[in-house]
DNA sequence: TAACATAGAATGAGCGTTCGATCTAGAATA
DNA sequence: TATTCTAGATCGAACGCTCATTCTATGTTA
């Protein structure tokens, strides 16, 4: 679909659509985050949207499609963080000092509530299952670049799969931080930042 | 209440009954693991352990109290893998070997499912919350004595917060998998449990 | 007026839970 | 031993409610 040159500014346009659509996904996001995905109910979201529930669904096919776009939305995030990541520099330090946002991000309990819920689901759903790989792949196609580079650059000449296991390790020591959150939600979040960059800077010596 | 001497025997004696209830919580716990807690009904549970959904409630309040047991039950196993880690011996050398073992577990899709389903669950029932971090508080008070007699034999002096705070980050790095293994259930689990293996090495001699 | 935005009631399915009826097997009695 | 009694085990229909979704009617604006 190529955009108009003129942008004709019917009542009707794009934009308010959007505007709508993205209405709809922000309440689905807070329900979903308070409730879960089976525990939300459309009645719920059309609420928190301040819209009618039949208006819902003229933004979206069905309750499932919600679910999906708001994995998608999530997952995106994640993806322009790492690519930020890749572009920035491709020095150790600016991926351990990066890391130190990304621990106190992870430990944000409504959106680590959110992540878990979207994984969990994927556990089951086969759809969000495809979507959430996916976007894993990418991710950690774009750090094992990273990683890479940064490994050559210390001397080592890692295989592809030695990389690929880094990554593993590193993509597990951040997103079990969602988990912590919610079971020790009293835990030192500056000084485990700290405790999990030296882990980092370590991981990065592994032997290859 | 104080058991007879000759054990009556009964048709409807104490053992059939937990029998019974086991018989539900091990159909509960498949059907929570393929469709989550709010997405298995009773009628399902009921189908699933071969009895009429009636019958389930002679042994349980309601569907929470199935929940609650769930959970019970999942963080009993936890708690007995953490003691006796304690139990075994305080040598470096055997928590290591031992994480193997755990790597392994946490990597299981099945097992893994169930555990994000119930931390999600935690992130928004109370209730459950409550179940998740005392059982949480309690492996990591035994996980802080191992890793605090481990530190002491190898020279260091320590705060107990600094012990606190590499319990998290060691279970930061385990808990993690169980998202992996459902974001990428390619992964080269024996490769990915080596490098664990050398982090919680290195972990081990992080700076007081 | 034409076309979309929006509301809200209606629909049928499925939910968790309750409840009375039936079954079953040991206890009691004869 | 044969019969009746009794109480828990078990069933499955029924209840009231909420769900996701659909439909029809009414606003709104270019």
């Amino acid at each position: 679909m190529q955009t108009t040159e003129q942008t004709p500014q019917h009542h009707h346009d794009a934009s308010r659509a959007a505007a709508r659509r993205q209405q709809i996904l922000n309440a689905a996001a807070q329900c979903f985050r308070e409730h879960g995905f089976h525990g939300a109910s459309i009645a719920l979201i059309s609420k928190t949207a301040s819209m009618s529930p039949g208006h819902i669904y003229h933004y979206f096919e069905n309750k499932e499609a919600i679910i999906a776009a708001i994995v998608a939305q999530d997952l995106e995030s994640l993806l322009t963080l790492t690519a930020e990541l890749r572009a920035a520099c491709n020095v150790r330090a600016a991926l351990i000092e990066r890391a130190a946002e990304g621990v106190f991000d992870q430990l944000d309990q409504a959106g680590a509530a959110l992540k878990l819920e979207i994984v969990a689901e994927a556990a089951r759903n086969p759809h969000i299952a495809q979507i959430v790989r996916e976007a894993d792949a990418t991710c950690r196609r774009e750090l094992a670049i990273t990683i890479g580079e940064i490994r050559r650059s210390t001397g080592h000449d890692d295989t592809p799969a030695a990389v690929g296991e880094m990554v593993e390790v590193l993509a597990s020591l951040f997103e079990g931080l969602l988990l912590r959150t919610i079971r020790n939600p009293g835990l030192d979040r500056t000084r485990v930042a700290q405790r999990i960059q030296i882990a980092i800077n370590d991981l990065l010596d592994q032997p290859g």
